[in-house]
This record gives structure tokens, C-alpha cells and sequence, in this order.
DNA sequence: CGCTGTGTTGAATGCCGTCAACGTCGGTGG
DNA sequence: CCACCGACGTTGACGGCATTCAACACAGCG
């Protein structure tokens, strides 16, 4: 047997399943590694699988024809990704590189019907992960429309730290590579920008950065400034 | 009886349905009237009900807790929404005001299932809508990460002639009523800056424009502006 | 040891938001 | 009918935030 049914029990998108039906399901799919910088699917391509990631980050980016690149979201592990083929899509409408090395699970697109059937929950929980992306691109929406960018790069630096945030000596680190062109196309304003404010932030003691790399010392101030009420 | 089935029976979402299943599901549902201006529902409120426009158009607004606005989307005729519990959702993430007098069928969230089960397709045809919708978001947050106001409010009128357009003797007119403070809310901008371009596009005999109206007469170099391609 | 990717910082420009004032339309009530 | 009032629209002046342009520093890697 090549992959262990423990593997998948423990996520919300496998909730309430049972140990041979997890086995049955995991021998539809395919384990594979990608080292960092590989792209697991590229924008525009025919989507004939979706993933799972077991291991690692996944950054998803769309990239505009005149080269311009956003990035619309960060795949944690344990979340499905490249889901195209739950929303009616034939093309994958983003691309999706690895962040660091990482392991994902692969499935043909013809296994999602079995899964729907075979998993208890399984469309639910799916449905309610695209809603869930949804309302964030709306708010990512109201952001970029009502807020100014040292708040939008504060809210943005927050809910990395809160979703992917790694405990250490000189406090909370996003725990994978992020540049500031990253943070910048995160938020929708250039490097410089970014390295300017976390610059004055560190001077504040509020930070600690270096290359590609992010640590948070004073979330609360940090939170202040994203809602625009710190008392400078 | 109080509804005709032909009033469901030619629309997306109810494709390849018999005339008795319609009746069925129309049996479940409640028509009603909504003025100009009033609320379907409010944001944040439970969602009990899940609705489809028959005619009209209805405006969907965010409200930040500072007061803020912004329109996350137009529902035009034949269009489902405040489908919270298609994302699992409990509460409206908006709320739905009508633009125009509009007529409206209103189901409770109960008789979801039994759409799903009666109706073949509908599911499908749902995840596809939010799909859309996804998307389409998307792609304003990159419209508003790299184009700048002109070019944004350019797209806005032009996705709005698109799918909202009727045809007068001057151009191509957005057919409901729609504001510079509307559009601005579409656009991330200020009202002020949407009537000074506005202006000008008149001056250039681009778009013909009132109280509440807007038409666009010289469709082709709005869409060069959209594209920031416009010789000037 | 050079090269590429990343980060920092200064200076200048300009887009567009803010403030302000005024004009106009349409509905409403006396 | 007309006067009033609120919603909507226009336009000018000003200024600030953030981009743009430029130059340099530094790290990692082959």
C-alpha cells in the first residue's frame, strides 16, 4: 500500500469517513512532490485534475496579459486547490507555484463524482470552501477601495502571520518565503512602497524582516495600524 | 393557480425541467413586489430565504463598519441570488436593494434540497454561477491592482452596457438608474473624479449622460481607454 | 568572483482625493 | 401652482500619498 489512509482523516474535507473509504479514495489518487518554484498547474491550462495539499505552501497567481502579476491567495496544507472542475470551469484560471517544497495529492477530474457520492459532507464542504473565497475576494475588494496601502499591507501581513504564522524567539513568523514584491502584488503596490513602510515599522520595533522573510514582534500595534487607529 | 410555470421555464437555472416540476417548484415559492430602493435583504442578517430576480435589478452593497460602501455585483433578470445557503453560509454577507421596481420569487432555504433533487442540472448550474462570480471578482481586485482609475471606470461602463444594455436612438444605454456616486462605489474612486472623466468622455462624444443615466455612443474607444490603448 | 535576485533609500513627478462652492433637477407639501 | 428642499452633478484649487526613476548595497550561488 503506498499511501496511508491517515493522510487524509484528519481533514475537514474528509470529515466523518470511514478508514476503507479514505483507502478506496486515496487509491484514485496520485502522491507527488514539487520542489519550490515548480508550477503544479498553470493559468489558461485544460483542467483535467484537482489537488490536495498534504505538505508545504502553494501560492496561486493570475497574471495579467500585459505581464502584470497578482497574487489572489496562499493554499495552506490540508486545503483543496485547483478546483476548477467544482465550478464548472475547463481551464484552470489561475497558476499555482510552489512556495516551498511540497507534497500534493492528485486526482483525475472523473474521481470527483466518486467523491461527492462516497464521502459524506464532501460537495458541502467544498461549496462552503469556494463561498469562503469568495466573501475574502470581496473583502479584498472593499480593502483596495476604502483603505490606504499601509493599512492594506498591514491587514495583509496580519492574516498571513494568523493562517500561516510559525511561533518564535522574536515572535510570530510567516513560516514560507515571501518577498516584498510578494506582499506587494498581495495588496496591489510595488516593492518599494512595501520595503519603505516595513522598514519604518522595524525602526518601530513593531516587525523583524530580512530576505524573504517576515516576523511580526507587536501584532497589536500591527492590527492598529491595518484599522487605522494607532495613536502614532 | 397563482404562478405560471413560464415564468421559470425558460431560464438557466431551470433548464431541461417538465412543465410539472415547474409547477411544483413555483408551489414553494412566494412572488413579490419591491419598490424602488427597497432592501430584499440586509447585510448580515440570517438567511432564511434564497431568492431569483423575474424582472427589475437589484443592487448588491457591502457596507464597511466606518460607513463606507461598495457594490459587489448587478443581479439582472432570471439571475438566482443571496444564495448564503448554496456557501454554507448563515447570514447574508450583503445587502440586496432593488434598483428599480422589481418582482422577485423568494423560497425558504429548506426547499433547496428538493430544487437540487428535482430539478436536474440545477446544482450544476449553481456552483457555476458562484464560480462566475468568483471570478469575476478576481479580476477586479487585478483591474485595481494595475489599472488606474480611468481605465477602471472605462471597464465598469462597458461591463455594465454589456449585460445591462438597452439600444436608443443615441447609443447604448445602461437601463436602470445608476448615479456618478454608484459607479464610483463599483470602481474604488470618489464620485468627483468618476463626473470630471465622465465629462470629459462627453466632451469627446464618447458617452451621452444625465441624471441617473448614461449612454455610450462611441463604444470602440471606451474600450481603447479600458485597454489604456487609446491614441489620443 | 561575477551575476542575479532581493532589499534599501533619495528625489521628483503626478494622479487623484479632499475641500469648497455652486448649479440643476425632481419630488413634495402648502 | 409654486416654493422649498434634498439628491445629484459639475468644476476649480490645492495638496498629499504613492508611484516612478535612479542608484546602490548585499546575499547566495554557480
Amino acid at each position: 500500500m503506498s499511501l496511508n489512509n491517515s493522510l487524509i482523516l484528519g481533514l475537514p474535507a474528509f470529515a466523518e469517513l470511514s478508514g476503507e473509504d479514505a483507502d478506496a479514495i486515496l487509491a484514485s489518487a496520485r502522491s507527488s512532490r514539487f520542489p519550490k518554484n515548480a508550477e503544479v498547474f498553470a493559468q489558461d491550462e485544460e483542467a483535467h485534475h484537482f489537488f490536495l495539499l498534504l505538505s508545504g505552501h502553494i501560492r496561486v497567481v493570475r497574471t495579467m496579459p500585459e505581464g502584470e502579476q497578482v497574487i489572489a491567495r496562499y493554499i495552506n496544507e490540508g486545503e483543496l486547490f485547483g478546483i476548477a472542475v467544482a465550478m464548472g470551469r475547463t481551464n484552470y484560471p489561475a497558476s499555482a507555484v510552489a512556495a516551498v517544497d511540497c507534497v500534493v495529492l492528485t486526482w483525475q477530474n472523473k474521481a470527483w463524482h466518486d467523491l461527492q457520492s462516497r464521502v459524506p459532507g464532501f460537495g458541502a464542504n467544498v461549496y462552503q470552501t469556494i463561498g469562503t473565497r469568495l466573501q475574502d475576494t470581496q473583502s479584498r475588494v472593499m480593502e483596495m477601495s476604502t483603505r490606504q496601502v499601509e493599512q492594506r499591507i498591514a491587514g495583509a501581513v496580519m492574516r498571513l502571520v494568523q493562517q500561516s504564522g510559525r511561533k518564535t524567539e522574536e515572535g510570530v513568523e510567516i513560516d514560507f518565503p515571501i518577498s516584498r514584491q510578494d506582499i506587494a502584488e498581495m495588496t496591489g503596490t510595488t516593492l518599494h512602497t512595501v520595503s519603505r513602510l516595513m522598514s519604518a515599522w522595524e525602526e518601530d520595533g513593531i516587525v523583524r524582516s530580512g530576505r524573504q522573510k517576515v516576523s511580526v514582534t507587536d501584532p497589536h500595534t500591527l492590527m492598529l495600524i491595518a484599522e487605522n487607529r494607532r495613536t502614532k
